[in-house]
DNA sequence: CAATAGATCATCT
DNA sequence: GATGATCTATTGC
């Protein structure tokens, strides 16, 4: 709950790395599980939900409106559920594949500026679901170069229930965060 | 530029 | 059987 704002934050300015695909994360939002009623956690243990309840630093990809997948970094210790959506990536590497697997993109900036576009420009699909992050071909890293982060918050986007809590975060005045 | 319709399926009730 | 943590294309000012 607390813990998954932290890691929501500490996630900014982070790499992502799948491939020759790279790019900094520049918008993510916190779903803390119980009393986040918007949170798939929230009501509990299932088989989809099941990894947000496991260890941290391994990958939540589910599917949403049967054609786009989303990606989450598991954030709260072992039995407590706790998640973090990736909404949005600045492409460092790999842009070209990116375009190749985005040809609605007609912009850079729009290649991975939401949580479906960048799944789909990295690659990301359900069988990276429950996947360590930090080993294996799917990883998030520190930057070379860690730097001041500008960091905003706003309430999350495209949810209806608890949809007032401010737990969107994003890199004040980045061209690649998302247009909600 | 803003609003909206339609695509499409795993998951849960 | 209903519901989405979405995106794109298209329409209308």
């Amino acid at each position: 709950m607390h813990g998954t704002i932290h890691v929501a934050r500490a996630l900014l300015g982070k790499i992502l790395l799948h491939g020759s695909a790279s790019g900094i994360i520049v918008e993510t939002e916190a779903y803390t599980g119980p009393g986040d009623d918007a949170s798939h956690s929230a009501r509990g243990v299932t088989p989809r939900t099941r990894v947000i309840f496991g260890p941290p630093g391994h990958a939540y990809v589910y599917l949403i409106y049967g054609m786009y997948q989303c990606l989450n970094i598991v954030a709260e210790p072992d039995g407590v559920p706790g998640g973090v959506l990736i909404r949005a990536i600045q492409p460092l590497t790999g842009i070209e594949q990116m375009q190749s697997r985005r040809r609605a993109a007609r912009r850079v900036e729009d290649l991975a500026n939401g949580p479906g576009k960048l799944t789909q420009a990295f690659g990301i699909t359900m069988q990276h679901n429950g996947a360590d992050v930090t080993r294996g071909t799917l990883t998030v890293h520190p930057p070379k170069n860690e730097t001041q982060l500008d960091i905003a918050v706003s309430p999350r986007i495209g949810i209806t229930k608890a949809a007032d809590l401010p737990l969107r975060f994003f890199l004040r005045g980045n061209p690649f965060v998302s247009r909600g």
